[in-house]
DNA sequence: CAGTGGTCTAGACCACGCG
DNA sequence: GCGTGGTCTAGACCACTGC
């Protein structure tokens, strides 16, 4: 296979990013050393200095560096926390690379409110609007204090109306058991539906994301026996820090071989 | 709850580009209807071009329009394929969202090499720099040309060495059927690791991407009975055609409620 | 106060696609 | 040729942080 001359006319300010990404992949900084100045990295590269804040912003948006206004840029720790799709339901507690036990669980919200939607589009038996119960969560690494994940969760009225989940209190044991005992069914069902894309700007803020950083969404939903919704959760993380694994054995007998496929 | 005043103090470009992003959600242009020139925005706004740029430069990386560069700024259509995580063991073939039966397969390359890191940092049982049998491949759509996804497949060297998985040919089934007869042995478990990030400058140009876009990641370890690797497959797609779904029952009896949990 | 990054401007020049 | 977006420059001004 040829390598290609990838980069070669690619703009200076890609180049440049290019180079920083190898220097500090080569550990020529390391995690947490601040990067020279703009004005010296632009010197350095005979550059302007907006063609380099824009060689550095590149970096910045994909998680490697981080800014802070009036003091620096700082190489970030490459730390991708890996989180099981289904830890929610108290599996894998055992598991030591589990987040969510060492978060802080905040209630930004609680109460009636319509359906966003970005959440009806992913259901077939429910219309933007509806009225749920809407919970509001923020959970935060109580060491750092960096927000790590936002989210809410959306119940239906017949649930969940006139009962603790419309107080902004953090619930008293795990959601789905809540909503179990409330609805008198089992979680026997779920659906997750899995979005790579930019925050919003409220996210933006919230999450204290630097411009140009994905984030990653999951909109989890999970019904009864019976078809019924017993609960959507959403959640978002910075994509930068999070890796989700998902688990399962399979079923070569379901197979159908029609089709040559490659994936 | 209080509507917080978010971006009354945001800068111009953020607040010009949410302007934007509510009047093409508004209808004010439809899909494939071409923007003002960027002058032109430029002076409705009163703002500066370059400043004016950046604000396009955000809906650009949203995904929510595209520039062709010497023609214009179009609105983009928001269709975001579905596609289920377990596809490509040939369930839910008869699924009409599914997406890899419609597109064009190529072989980019195949034969022998290293082991990407990335590939050997979710493995325990690998090392970088392992010699395996590298297919990379590229998903096409036929009727547009669009690039859809990019991503290879890594096979033990003790299952596809000397086989025509070492040719740069699309094989004649479905993949895992292929891996299965040369290794004598049934695909049981399955792994997948899924990342959002900004892409590699290769990924940027081999799908077209603009600048700013992220993209999503799949990597998906297949392993025998016996725990042994039959093949890891990793796929990248632009984040903005794609929503990934997976379902699964619930198992309630697994549940350990110690943990008081809000998600 | 000095140094840093964040925003914004004004304008030059180029590359691309189309008529 | 002309209008478009893509790149790059030079510099101003501000906001934030830490000394």
């Amino acid at each position: 296979m040829v390598t290609s001359d990838l980069g070669a006319f690619a703009p200076k300010y890609q180049r440049v990013a290019n180079d920083l990404r190898r220097r500090i992949r080569q550990g020529e900084w390391q995690p947490g050393d601040r990067l020279p100045a703009e004005t010296a990295l632009a010197e350095h590269y005979d550059l302007s200095v907006p063609t380099m804040r824009q060689a550095v912003a590149v970096l910045r948006a994909e998680g490697a560096v981080e800014s802070r206004h009036g003091v620096g840029t700082f190489v970030k720790e490459e730390r991708r926390l890996q989180r099981r799709s289904r830890d929610r339901y108290g599996r894998a507690r055992k598991d030591s690379r589990l987040l969510t036990a060492h978060l802080e669980h905040t209630i930004l919200s609680a109460g009636r409110g319509p359906l966003p939607a970005h959440i009806a589009a992913v259901l077939d038996d429910a219309e933007p609007g509806d009225e749920v119960v809407i919970r509001r969560r923020l959970l935060t690494d109580p060491k750092t204090g960096t927000p790590e994940e936002v989210g809410a969760s959306y119940v239906p009225l017949g649930i969940a109306a006139e009962t603790f989940l419309e107080e902004p209190t953090v619930v008293p044991k795990a959601m789905f058991l809540c909503v179990e005992e409330l609805a008198g069914k089992r979680y026997a069902q779920a659906r997750d539906h899995w979005i790579a894309r930019l925050p919003t700007p409220e996210e933006t803020q919230v999450l204290g994301l630097p411009t140009g950083a994905p984030v990653m969404h999951v909109i989890h939903v999970a019904r009864a026996e019976d078809g019924s919704v017993l609960e959507v959760s959403e959640s978002v993380w910075p994509a930068d820090r999070i890796m989700l694994i998902d688990e399962y054995p399979v079923e070569p007998e379901a197979a159908m071989p029609e089709a040559p496929s490659e994936i």
